[in-house]
Parts: structure tokens; C-alpha cells; sequence
RNA sequence: GGAGCCUUAGCUCAGUUGGUAGAGCGUUUGAUUUACAUUCAAAAUGUCACAGGUUCGAGCCCUGUAGGCUCCACCA
């Protein structure tokens, strides 16, 4: 506990009751959280109520819902996850570290979706490689948020209308860290809400003893070694912040303004010169009129002297190459004490510079009959002053860049001020070294040159802030004017090292909040300390953040990481996208377009929000966030939940439930008892897992959540399921088993895959499936899927023979459900409703796949509505199928009649077949022309070729059918 | 001034070694003694922004153009 009472552990050791008690059955905004606290003073921590319920909340067993509540399951797993240590990582010397270093969010407003955005990716990463073995660190942390933190507290403080400075440095701290007590804790809870499985008792503050300890190391030892200084620059100063920002901190926004035109009488009297300004008040600060040396109008003044209308001083005519000819008049007011190019042309000539502002930004002294007033009343003041006197001599209008503060929009004003840089050149190299050999690469590719852009033109870093709430700069001046860096606790700093003079004074400034950042991936380790962890899980594997803060962080953290610890603090930098809201506009609290991703996970699930957020784009791409994907994701939940009810529970057959707490590993039956659809989703599950670690492990965890949610729908659902149906209502026991059992396995494996993505709903199937014992707590040794093994991907295809099968089988059906439909949709009226309800027979002329279709009768009649004894499969077409009446059909080889066309006319089913077999025609001359291409032949790959001819073949013999039905329909 | 991204079905977006395009939502038609109506089946809709080029072959690679977005940058 430090001295403001703040113990990080201790702390988040009262999460579970908040989590239980509130947060779980509902999740408070941010606003709500505050109405509650109105009447109570800060610092109060009365939220957070102290344990009472056991650790770990078994599900209930029994029977499955008949719809998926996701608010009874997701607030049922958390706790007992993480009461079982599975995100608390072994430092196993047998095992690989995996870890990921939570960005720290700002402990100053309530979550948004880029935080849920963030999380959800770096918690599938973490996941997965859980469950792949890795000893995986998912390490999360808070950031006291400089500017924003100190804004967040000084607003508390005006409900009660004071104002820092009212109250004092040392209580206005006490207040700071009461509110990092209060809310710390429920942010930790929003984490967990959202499902991150992080490792809580690894969690660290920016303001923790140790970080702080490492910020002052670091700040010591580049002091010492001459990387950091303080001096008198130009910097960017906010007035109502009261503080220097560095040039990152810097808004940029267009301006619509005026040019002002004015003219400056030459001293010697022969003339004047005009200058034009977009900031005419600043010229009482003028020490200098510039012009480019070549240019021709100017030629003759080069060397004169100019007076400064208003202020009587002379000020010299300089020639300077930084002028641009061709804007304005060519000759420019040099004012280096408010602009950063005129500084710079300052030092170049030996100029003075005039400090006219105040840092509230009213004018000075030096500004003489406008002290006083604001920049924009000097402007008009001004003005109106050099109108009076003749020298304005035009007003146009202007659109330009004005600087504007990034936390509060202010304008920002250039100013000269004293304060502490880091030389960035010699931490920059290394980290463009870095890049350049691959010692750490982006994802996606393309940032790595925006790095490399940013990171080539770099200037010194003013990490001075003139603050309050932050790490104090640990230098210190003695009386006798020795000036010292220390790492210590600053409380035991009492002597200047020099001199032994007691009399020292800590520079009163605090570092910029990315300081401390950048330090981030070594400091939560233990850094400087040589720590076991540190020693195990640095440096990281991935650091994953938007790329709105890769100049902000990443690229500090690259620095710092290499200057301090002598590595790269991870090896893949992977950048999301901004969350837009659905018309693509930035979220925004002005806007009122925020969406609160806990209250999208109160809604929808929290699965369904991770879901969402992780397949609705690709790496470093934007993405707008639509209500109705959340929809459709809560509805797969609800798919998978109806899936594994259907399998554990219902349709009646006891087999299935005494065989699913027969074994906790779901093991397939003898390949001998195996159907055709048995191998052919068993081939399809290998297929997918092999996609899927392919594509995680190139980072596309939108395509390989895509692939999941294709497979469990439409493969495993509609139709693996859909033909199990046969054997499970069948009187063949040893075929119901063994159906069970392909269920069983195919699903099990189905929830591994898609855990990482949907962690709550698919522990709860996967207990569910494995046979938790019923109304039974869970043993404190039970296993989870969060540490189930990741399914091992297998050679594709698994089983080429059944999947080219299946896929006939499939084709067929789907073809004649289609003309079914088309025949219902002709029907007339009266009939409509009769035929979409009768079973009809069918006649089949298989060719070589004859005893194939023969084999498969039960699910054809199944799946395609037919009558299972009016079913006739031969290899050419049964008698009855030749019968007037029939409606033909042809797909691939197999040409399958059905009695519909007693309802359509015979001309439209000539017409289709016709336009059917124009189309195999075509396809078949394209193919054609493409293997006798000597070109093709010579340079595609075989691959390539034998595709084309198995195209061409099916496409032959699909003409053949098709001309033959055509032929019998005469 | 420099750099990057985007442009694919009505809407939102996938499409990764170049082999004539897919999903969700929406629309239309049909199914209700069903694991799931948070369901199932079927259908319609595309000069993959435009123009060139490379290639046997381009949504994908190259060049240019147009529109949209973003980042960087000291034209007062």
C-alpha cells in the first residue's frame, strides 16, 4: 500500500463480490455508476462489497432450456475460471511463454468499443494458445492517464466548486488516487464481463510502486547519459490545460480565416514593405520581416531597416530560403516567439524573441496598451489600430491549420518555454534497425512504413507537463546550484550528492503519460528487477493495439524496449481498425453515437459481441459496428445451444445420454462402421481445423471465425445433422451410438475451435456434451475447455472420397428441392400447399455412381422430401421415370426424375433443359479451348490442368444427360 | 506538399500463393405434430469504381484517372 492507500491486489482481490452482486446481473454505465455516488464523497469504495459467495458458482445440470440465456450462462463462468488458476500461468521451464501485455486503459471514462475491439482479439490470441499448451500471459494494467486523469478529478472537484489550486498540490493527489481506487476495480470487472482472461494477479497501475521505481531508472539513466535535457524551445502550450504538449499531442484542424495584408514603413523613410499575416496581433512580438533571397521584388530591401507600426521599434529586413515566394506578398513578419518557423529563423539570424502571452494566453507587459487582453480581442484590437493609420491594406479570406489541443480542443498557442526533451535520434535507430531486419514486423505489413516515415523524421520528445497528477521529474536542484537525477523514492532524497546541502528542491513538472507507456512490457514484469517473470515472459510475442497510438506507444515502447532492456519488447506488432458506428462515423460522445459494449453484451451476449467484433474485418481496417450482425451472432449462440441440446438431450434416445458420461473425450467409431455422411463431416471438421490454424496463425481471426460459424451452421447443422436424424430415430442401436458418438465428436470439436472466440457459450456446451454429473458441483479439478488441447490440424483432405461423394449426394438433393420449389411456386393456387407437403417418388439413372446413390436412399428420401419406396436408382433411367409427366433434372452424371411436371408446362422444362445444355456447351467449348491452348498447357500448374480436365469431363457428361432427357421428353 | 487505405449484390462486408465471385441483413416464395421461428428450404439481384498494361488467364499484380477516408508535414 502506498501512502495514499492504494494496494493494486488488494484491490481487485473484492472483484468477485461486485462481479456476483451487480455487475453480473447488470452492468452499469458509467453515468449510472456516478448518479449512485452523488450524494457520497469521493473516494468511497462502498461499490466494491466485501465476498461472500464461494469462489467458483457450478452450472446448474439437467435438462438444457429450450432457448439460450446468455446472461444465466456468461455470469456463471468467469469467476470459477479464474478461481481455478487457468489464466495465472506456471512459469513451466517445459513449456513456451505466450504473452500479451494489455494496452492499460485510461482510468478516466467507461469503455467503449475499442476497448471490447482490443480485448476480444488479444484474448482469442491468448485463448488459442492456451489451449495449444503455450504458458500464456495475458497481463493487464490501468494508465493514470496524465492530462486526462487530472481533468477527470478537476471536474469532480467543480461539482463542489473548487478548483485544484484551491485545495493544494498534496490534497489534490489524495483525491486522484481516491478515484483510481474507486474505479480500477470496476473497470477490472468490465474486463472480465467482456470475458478477457487475463491474469489479475499480475495487474499493475502506471502509478504502482514499481512502475514508478522503473520510471525513474529509466529517466536517470538516460539523464545521465546526456539523452535527456531541459532547454528553452518553442513548444506547444495549452491554455486551459496549463501545460506544454509534445508535437504528437498536437490536432491539427482547418480553419477557415483571413489573410491580413500589411505594410511596414521602411525606417530610412524610402518606402515600405507589405507583409501578409494570419495572425496580425503577434506582430507586436515582430523582430524581424523575412524575404527569399532570390526574390526579385524584394531585392533592394534585404538589409534595410523596417519600423514596427504600433510599437515604434525598428526590426531588420532578413533574407531567409524557409520563405516561400509565391504565397501572400512574398515577405513575411518574423515572430519567433509564437511560431515555430519563425523561432527557427530566429536562431538562424540571431533574432530576439518577445514573449507576449501570459499562459492563460492574455497578453503581457510586453504587448504594452493590449496587456490584458485574449488573442482574439488583441487581433481586433490590433487591427483596428493599423486600419486607422493606413497600413491595413487587405483582408481575404484564408483556410489554415490551427493547432488545437488533443484532450480538449483548446487552441493551442507557440511559446517559448524552458522544459525537458529527449534526445529521440539515438533511441530512434535501433528502433528502425528493428524493423528494417525483422526483428519486429507489423500486422498488417503496411504500417511497418508509416513506422518507418514517422520514425526517420523524428524530432526531440518535451516529456515535461505541468501538472500535477503524473510521475513527478526526479530532478532535483540544490541551493548551491547542483542539479541531480535519482531513481529513489523520492521522499528519500534528502541531501544533494554534491554538496551534502539539505536544502534541494524536485523540479515540480511530471513526465508525459507515454513516458511511463513506453516502459509498459518490461515495467509490469518487474523490470528493473531481474524477476523470474521477467526473466520468463519477456519479451512478448504480440502487442496489439489501434494504430491511432502507434507513434503514441508502439513506437516508444520500441525504443525504450531496446535502450533498456536490449530487445524488442515483442515481435509482431498487430494494429485494429477504429470502431465507427453504422454510417461510418467516428463514436463519439459529442455525437451522442457511442455504443457501450457492456450494455451490447447485456443485450446480446457477450459472445455475440466478441463474434462480432472479431469477424467484421480484416486487420487495419475500419470497421462500423452494426446492431444487426450483433443479432445474427446472438442467434448463432442460440444454434449451437439447440445443436448441443439436441444431442445430449432430446429425441428420446437414452443411448446418447449414457454414452455422453461414458467418456469425457469423445472418441469415433471403427472406420468400418462409418457412413459416407459420418466420413464426410468427419473429413470437413479436419478440413477446418487445418483453415483455421492457418489463418490464425497469419492473424485473419475474421476469416477463421467465418469458417466456424459456416461449418457448425450450414456443414455440421443442416446437413451432417439433419441426416444423423435417420440413424438416431433407427432401431439399430449399434448405428444410433455410433451416430451419437460422430455428433459428439464433431461438436466437441467445434466448440475448441470457436472457444477462443465465443469462451462462455461454448464452456457451457462443452460441459453440457462431456456429462457434467447432473445437479452435481463441479470437482475443484474439473477440466475446462479453456485448457482443452487445441484440435490438431491434419492433412486436407482428410477423406477426398467422401467429401466428392457427400458432395453428389448433396448436389442432388439441392436439385431437387429446387425444382420443387420452382414446380410449387408454378402450381396453380389450389394445389400449392398439396404438393410443397407430399412426398414424391423419384427415378434415378445413376451411371458409375449407381450403387454410391443405392447406398444412401434414407437420406436422399430425408433431406429431399422424396417417398422413400417410390425411391428407384438403376443406371439408366427406370421405367417410371420415363413416363409422361416427369420433370428431369441432371447433375453431373445422375439424371433424376420427378413426377411434377403434371402441374408446369412441358415447353418451360424443354426451355430450361435447353438453356441448361447451351450452358454445359458453353462451358465445355471455354475448357476446351483452354487445354488446347499451347500457352496454358505449357505454363499453368498441373494442379491447375487436371482441375480443368475433371471440369471439363463433368461437364460432358452433364451435356450428354441433359440431351438425353431433352431427347426422351419428344 | 508527401504517404497510405477504401471503391465487390439493395445495405454491411469477406474474398492471402492470379484459374470467370461469397456471407449476413434485407427482399420474394414455400414449410409449423420440428433440436432451434433466435428455424428450415428455395429464388432473385454483380460490366468486382473507370481506363490502360503484364499474363494463356486479373476482383486479386503494375500504371494512370475519378470519388471517399486517414495519417504525416513549420506556406506566414
Amino acid at each position: 500500500m502506498n501512502r495514499y492507500g492504494f494496494d493494486m491486489q488488494a484491490l481487485l482481490a473484492q472483484r468477485g463480490a461486485t462481479l456476483r452482486s451487480s455487475l453480473a446481473a447488470r452492468l452499469y454505465t458509467w453515468d449510472e455508476i456516478a448518479e449512485q455516488d452523488e450524494e457520497e464523497s469521493i473516494g468511497m469504495t462502498e461499490m466494491i462489497e466485501p465476498a461472500a459467495a464461494p469462489a467458483a458458482t457450478p452450472p446448474p445440470g439437467g435438462e438444457m432450456a429450450k432457448a439460450y440465456s446468455h446472461a444465466e450462462v456468461e455470469s456463471r463462468w468467469y469467476d470459477w475460471w479464474e478461481a481455478q488458476g487457468y489464466f495465472r500461468p506456471e512459469r513451466d521451464p517445459a513449456k513456451t511463454a505466450f504473452t500479451i501485455i494489455m494496452p492499460p486503459p485510461n482510468v478516466t471514462g467507461e469503455l467503449h468499443l475499442g476497448h471490447a475491439l482490443t480485448t476480444t482479439i488479444e484474448d482469442i490470441m491468448i485463448r488459442w494458445k492456451r489451449m495449444q499448451g503455450y504458458s500464456a500471459l495475458f497481463l493487464p494494467g490501468f494508465d493514470h492517464a496524465g492530462i486526462a486523469g487530472q481533468y477527470v478529478v478537476e471536474k469532480e472537484l467543480a461539482r463542489s466548486d473548487l478548483t485544484r489550486h484551491d485545495i493544494g498540490r498534496e490534497q489534490f493527489l489524495e483525491h486522484a488516487w481516491a478515484w483510481m481506487r474507486k474505479y480500477i476495480p470496476i473497470i477490472s470487472n468490465q474486463f472480465r464481463r467482456l470475458g478477457a482472461s487475463c491474469d489479475w494477479s499480475r495487474a499493475r497501475f502506471t502509478m504502482d510502486a514499481g512502475p514508478a521505481r522503473a520510471v525513474r531508472t529509466v529517466f536517470k539513466h538516460l539523464y545521465d547519459k546526456g539523452l535527456i535535457y531541459q532547454g528553452e524551445r518553442i513548444i506547444n502550450w495549452c491554455p486551459r490545460c496549463m501545460t506544454s504538449l509534445s508535437d504528437l499531442e498536437v490536432e491539427s484542424e482547418e480553419t477557415p480565416g483571413s489573410l491580413w495584408t500589411l505594410r511596414y514603413p521602411l525606417a530610412d523613410g524610402s518606402g515600405s514593405i507589405l507583409v501578409a499575416t494570419t495572425r496580425p496581433e503577434t506582430m507586436l512580438g515582430d523582430t524581424a520581416v523575412a524575404v527569399h533571397p532570390d526574390d526579385p521584388r524584394w531585392q533592394g530591401m534585404i538589409g534595410k531597416q523596417a519600423t514596427l507600426p504600433l510599437t515604434g521599434r525598428t526590426v531588420p529586413i532578413i533574407a531567409d530560403a524557409a520563405i516561400e515566394q509565391g504565397f501572400g506578398t512574398g515577405a513575411v513578419k518574423i515572430t519567433p516567439g509564437h511560431d515555430p518557423l519563425d523561432f527557427e529563423i530566429g536562431r538562424r539570424h540571431g533574432l530576439p524573441a518577445i514573449n507576449l502571452m501570459n499562459t492563460d494566453s492574455t497578453l503581457n507587459a510586453n504587448a504594452g496598451t493590449y496587456a490584458g487582453l485574449k488573442p482574439s480581442a488583441a487581433r481586433a484590437a490590433v487591427l483596428e489600430a493599423l486600419a486607422a493609420q493606413g497600413l491595413l491594406i487587405k483582408t481575404e479570406p484564408h483556410t489554415h491549420v490551427v493547432p488545437h489541443c488533443e484532450r480538449c480542443n483548446t487552441i493551442l498557442e507557440p511559446l517559448i518555454s524552458k522544459q525537458w526533451f529527449v534526445r529521440i535520434q539515438p533511441l530512434a535507430d535501433p528502433a528502425i534497425a528493428a524493423a528494417q531486419d525483422g526483428r519486429v514486423g507489423f500486422v498488417p505489413d503496411r504500417f511497418s512504413k508509416v513506422y518507418m516515415h514517422w520514425m526517420s523524421n523524428i524530432r526531440d520528445w518535451n516529456i515535461s507537463r505541468q501538472l500535477w497528477w503524473g510521475h513527478r521529474i526526479p530532478v532535483w536542484t540544490c541551493a548551491n546550484g547542483h542539479e541531480f537525477a535519482g531513481a529513489d523514492e523520492p521522499e528519500t532524497v534528502t541531501a544533494c550528492p554534491t554538496c551534502g546541502t539539505a536544502e534541494i528542491r524536485q523540479d515540480p513538472d511530471v513526465l508525459d503519460t507515454w513516458f511511463s507507456s513506453g516502459l509498459w512490457p518490461f515495467t509490469t514484469l518487474g523490470w528493473p528487477d531481474q524477476t523470474p517473470d521477467f526473466d520468463y515472459f519477456y519479451p512478448t510475442q504480440v502487442m496489439e493495439t489501434g494504430y491511432d497510438i502507434l507513434f503514441f506507444w508502439v513506437a516508444r515502447m520500441l525504443m525504450q524496449g531496446l535502450e533498456n532492456t536490449g530487445q524488442v519488447p515483442f515481435s509482431t506488432v498487430y494494429l485494429h481498425g477504429l470502431v465507427r458506428d453504422e454510417t461510418g462515423r467516428k463514436m463519439s460522445k459529442s455525437l451522442g453515437n457511442t455504443v457501450n459494449p457492456l450494455q451490447a453484451a447485456d443485450r446480446y451476449g457477450t459472445d455475440a459481441l466478441r463474434f462480432n467484433l472479431a469477424t467484421g474485418s480484416t486487420p487495419g481496417n475500419d470497421m462500423k459496428f452494426s446492431e444487426s450482425r450483433l443479432e445474427g451472432m446472438q442467434r448463432f449462440a442460440n444454434k449451437l445451444w439447440n445443436a448441443t441440446r439436441f444431442i445430449v438431450f432430446e429425441s428420446g434416445s437414452a443411448t446418447r445420454r449414457v454414452s455422453a458420461e461414458a467418456s469425457r473425450t469423445p472418441a469415433l467409431p471403427p472406420a468400418e462402421r462409418l457412413t459416407l455422411a459420418d466420413r464426410w463431416i468427419i473429413s470437413r471438421q479436419h478440413a477446418l481445423a487445418g483453415d483455421v490454424q492457418r489463418l490464425m496463425e497469419d492473424y485473419n481471426f475474421g476469416e477463421a471465425g467465418r469458417l466456424i460459424y459456416d461449418f457448425m451452421w450450414g456443414e455440421f447443422c443442416d446437413w451432417y445433422l439433419e441426416c444423423a436424424k435417420g440413424p438416431l430415430n433407427g432401431s439399430d442401436a449399434q448405428a444410433t451410438a455410433d451416430t451419437v458418438a460422430v455428433l459428439r465428436w464433431t461438436l466437441e470439436r467445434g466448440l475448441r475451435l470457436l472457444h477462443p472466440f465465443m469462451p462462455f457459450v461454448t464452456e457451457e456446451l462443452w460441459q453440457n456434451l462431456l456429462g457434467r454429473p447432473a445437479d452435481a458441483d463441479l470437482p475443484a479439478n474439473a477440466q475446462s475447455i479453456c485448457v482443452a488441447a487445441w484440435p490438431r490440424p491434419v492433412d486436407a483432405p482428410y477423406d477426398a472420397a467422401a467429401e466428392r461423394e457427400f458432395g453428389l449426394l448433396m448436389a442432388i438433393i439441392t436439385a431437387i428441392r429446387n425444382a420443387r420449389a420452382e414446380a410449387i411456386k408454378d402450381a396453380p393456387e389450389g394445389q400449392k400447399a398439396d404438393l410443397a407437403r407430399k412426398r414424391i417418388p423419384a427415378y434415378l439413372a445413376a451411371g458409375e455412381s449407381v450403387a454410391l446413390l443405392q447406398g444412401q436412399t434414407a437420406i436422399l428420401a430425408r433431406l429431399a422430401g422424396l417417398e422413400p419406396g417410390g425411391l428407384e436408382i438403376a443406371a439408366a433411367l427406370p421405367a417410371a421415370g420415363s413416363a409422361p409427366g416427369m420433370t428431369t433434372l441432371v447433375v453431373e452424371d445422375v439424371a433424376v426424375a420427378l413426377p411434377l411436371s403434371a402441374l408446369v408446362d412441358r415447353d418451360a422444362v424443354r426451355n430450361r433443359l435447353a438453356s441448361e445444355a447451351t450452358q454445359a456447351g458453353d462451358e465445355i467449348a471455354r475448357v476446351e479451348a483452354m487445354l488446347a491452348n499451347e500457352a496454358f498447357m505449357s505454363k499453368a500448374r498441373p494442379a491447375v490442368v487436371a482441375a480443368q480436365h475433371t471440369k471439363l469431363a463433368a461437364a460432358r457428361d452433364r451435356l450428354a444427360a441433359l440431351q438425353a432427357r431433352l431427347a426422351s421428353l419428344d
